[in-house]
DNA sequence: GTGGCAATGCGGGCCCGTCAGCTCGAAGTG
DNA sequence: CACTTCGAGCTGACGGGCCCGCATTGCCAC
């Protein structure tokens, strides 16, 4: 019995006659009385009793009715599901990312996402790098977004920019009335950054030693946010990305690195799990939000 | 979806290749293939990603596998119900019948059709001929066999046979000796036989003044198998149908009423509710029950 | 006769199937 | 290292069957 047999059958069982349920179905009376006809021959019994002109069930038919029509329910729901798949308008998006991208590139993302399929679930994880990798390759995450591109094979990496670093001052510092400051201009002072060992850290001193000067933290940190609290107090200047929304915190200044090296803001997925259809519709977002928030920085702060 | 995609995305899914699936379809791999890039286009999405020539399901897929699989597996389900609807395997007959023919007839008639079809329910009513119009016309049965063909409307009877009246004797009654008995022989016998207004009881009494006797009985029954006793116990003489299987019952005589009226041995149904497919195979081996019946009285009793 | 209903005949389009042939990648072999 | 082989899936050509619309007929009731 074919799909579209079902839903015949359930039309003039529904309907009444066969005319009528041509109407319902927005096919040809003739049409669906071919279809019932052939319906009954396949099957090898008859569902209608044909008297004066007019269709009676069967009790065959009766007995067929009830499962006829819970599958077929069942068809159209599954059919509502798969627009609903290919249209975007279920299921769930988790990103992972690094605290600086989650803070400057998910919410603009989000947004986009969100006022064009309202009706997905949206889920983000501020997490290490490290963590990133394994709940991608877990799959608890099928989106990541990290400063860093050099990763395991399994990982796919695609660079979507660079960002430099950032000089974070207590406010009324002296260094605060440049507009951008250099390694050297930062000779003598305590300096908060990255712990050794890093990516960061590494580029961040071989970057120094190739401009003559020195530079070793007096306070490491891990993650670039736990800077803002160590330079408020006054501990220090902070080496960090300029990724991440500084200007937000009270108490510091914010002056770009130059001639500082860069991070590559890199969009993480796992090369054995398949995008869905929604997964692929974030990634656009997240793109497009970077290359916004990059060109903001540009021009903006 | 029609449900052919649904069967070769499944077979796909558990398969993990489209040859092994195409294998478990019986189908060639191109058309099975076809089928599913077909699919995929439909749905406006897809659901295996092709790397290194495999396949691998996308989430999408995952996400409506199980309810392809509850949907295929229903409508297996209904395919197997419509067989077994087709073949008889499957429902319940339900007949009612009148006492003679349903101890008579029925035993031989189930006989034979449980031997064909021998998952099938049966259910016999013995019922007197009034309440077995009842439950043709609610549906409780769906055939009816009586000893009688003038019914309402909405019944259809149909004849299949006549069965004359027999006489019961007490055992060593002196009328025992005659092959077959005459209205006129029993003038003067106590007789039991149907009550008045009925029209067993009318045709006996017409048939008798066309011979010029008088049938009274002393003792009126409804329901010809009630005489036993009173036959057993003496009380005269029953004239009653030749058609329920008298000589299992000890301590009586059984002869024949020559020149008597005959009864209609009717099989009914309800014209306003169609048999189903067992009930039509229940129906065709009551007739040839029925032809057994009475040939075999022609011939052996 | 007229109108409603179901069935039939005819023609076209789409789906589905086989068959033959193709590319691509992995593995074996001299 | 080049070659072959094998197995995976895709493509194109062709045919049959199902589904559809249109026109028409048969049947019944009013």
């Amino acid at each position: 019995m074919r799909a579209r047999q079902l839903e015949v059958f359930i039309a003039v069982m529904r309907a009444g006659t066969v005319t009528a349920a041509a109407r319902m179905l927005n096919i040809s009376q003739p049409a669906l009385s071919q279809i019932l006809l052939h319906t009954e021959d396949e099957l090898g019994f008859t569902l209608f009793e044909r008297v004066k002109g007019r269709l009676r069930p069967t009790p065959e038919a009766l007995e067929i009715f009830a499962d006829a029509e819970r599958l077929s329910a069942g068809l159209e729901g599954l059919r509502r599901k798969t627009t609903d798949l290919r249209l975007g308008r279920t299921g769930l998006v988790r990103v992972a990312a690094s605290p600086p991208p989650a803070l400057a590139i998910l919410p603009r993302a989000f947004t986009s996402f969100r006022a064009r399929h309202p009706d997905i679930l949206l889920r983000s994880h501020m997490a290490p790098i490290a963590a990133i990798v394994d709940m991608l390759r877990a799959g608890d995450a099928s989106l990541g977004v990290a400063l860093d591109d050099r990763l395991p094979p399994d990982i796919e990496a695609e660079v979507l920019g660079s960002v430099g670093f950032a000089c974070l001052l207590p406010i009324g510092h002296a260094l605060a009335g440049k507009t951008e400051l250099t390694l050297s201009d930062l000779a003598g002072e305590e300096l908060i950054s990255y712990r050794g060992n890093t990516r960061p850290a590494d580029e961040l001193a071989h970057a120094a030693r190739a401009q003559g000067v020195v530079v070793s933290p007096s306070l490491e940190i891990d993650v670039s946010i736990s800077a803002v609290g160590f330079v408020q107090a006054g501990l220090g200047i902070a080496l960090v990305d300029a990724l991440l929304p500084w200007h937000q915190f009270a108490g510091l200044a914010v002056r770009p690195l130059a001639n500082g090296p860069e991070f590559p803001i890199a969009l993480l997925t796992s090369r054995t799990r398949a995008l869905s259809r929604v997964d692929e519709m974030m990634r656009d977002q997240i793109r497009a939000a970077c290359s916004v928030v990059l060109g903001d920085d540009k021009t903006g702060a």
